[in-house]
DNA sequence: GGTACACTTCATGAATTGATGAAGTCGTTA
DNA sequence: TAACGACTTCATCAATTCATGAAGTGTACC
């Protein structure tokens, strides 16, 4: 056994390592990859209120970048979208997701001393 | 009133918009990049099993970005740190962050055909 | 004070990300 | 099938991010 692990100091305790897969902990930091953009995150709460097709969520000129944002959030599971005619109708995946949102969001507004 | 919202086509109902303020967001997306990275989140997920300081962190040749990658969680508050003697102890804010995490890999691990 | 340990910060460069505008695709209606 | 509307994709470039190694800070023990 050539591998010298945590032994730099007196500290011997273990520790019970959760022994979620890389590719998991890989997902889970493209999941919030996805969700760490202001902008997203609003279509996010927006589409959360109910479906919207892309023109709903964007004015004419940034349509493109509205699209992008929509498939970043798309590629990652967060919402899914189905054609009605010409438009193109965007809504969450699941509450789950929504969670993920408010939790997120409560934490920001509490009040944390530095 | 000169602004033609959301004109494009026949829909016309209006959406209960959540007025959460921009501030917000940005620090909810700041939250979440500081998530946003597998390593980051495999130190949340070892640092949720109880407290830690950097050396049982990192093997010695990486202190430095385990160190810098601490810093940036804590920035989010994500996590506190305290010294003792010669070592900085890190653990979690708070069970709140826990769960953030939890929902993510639980997210992550369900199936959603594409 | 001096040295060693345990970090933290700084500076650099490579890789990634995101907005923009132009071009392309798909469905509807004339 | 031609033309328009509603997107989506592509290409480009500026801004960010991340790991690395070196230098700096703080604590403890001699």
């Amino acid at each position: 056994m050539s591998e010298e692990s945590r032994e730099y100091h007196s500290h011997s305790d273990q520790r019970n390592v959760i022994h979620e897969n890389d590719a998991t902990f890989e997902k889970a930091a493209l999941l919030f990859k996805a969700l760490a953009d202001p902008e997203r995150l609003k279509l996010m709460t927006i589409l959360s209120q109910g479906e919207a097709c892309v023109s709903e969520l964007a004015t004419k000129d940034q349509m493109s970048t509205v699209s992008q944002r929509l498939k970043t959030l798309k590629i990652e599971n967060l919402i899914t979208n189905k054609r009605q005619g010409k438009h193109m109708i965007y809504k969450l995946t699941d509450d789950h997701v929504y969670e993920l949102i408010v939790n997120a969001l409560a934490h920001v507004k509490e009040k944390h001393r530095t």
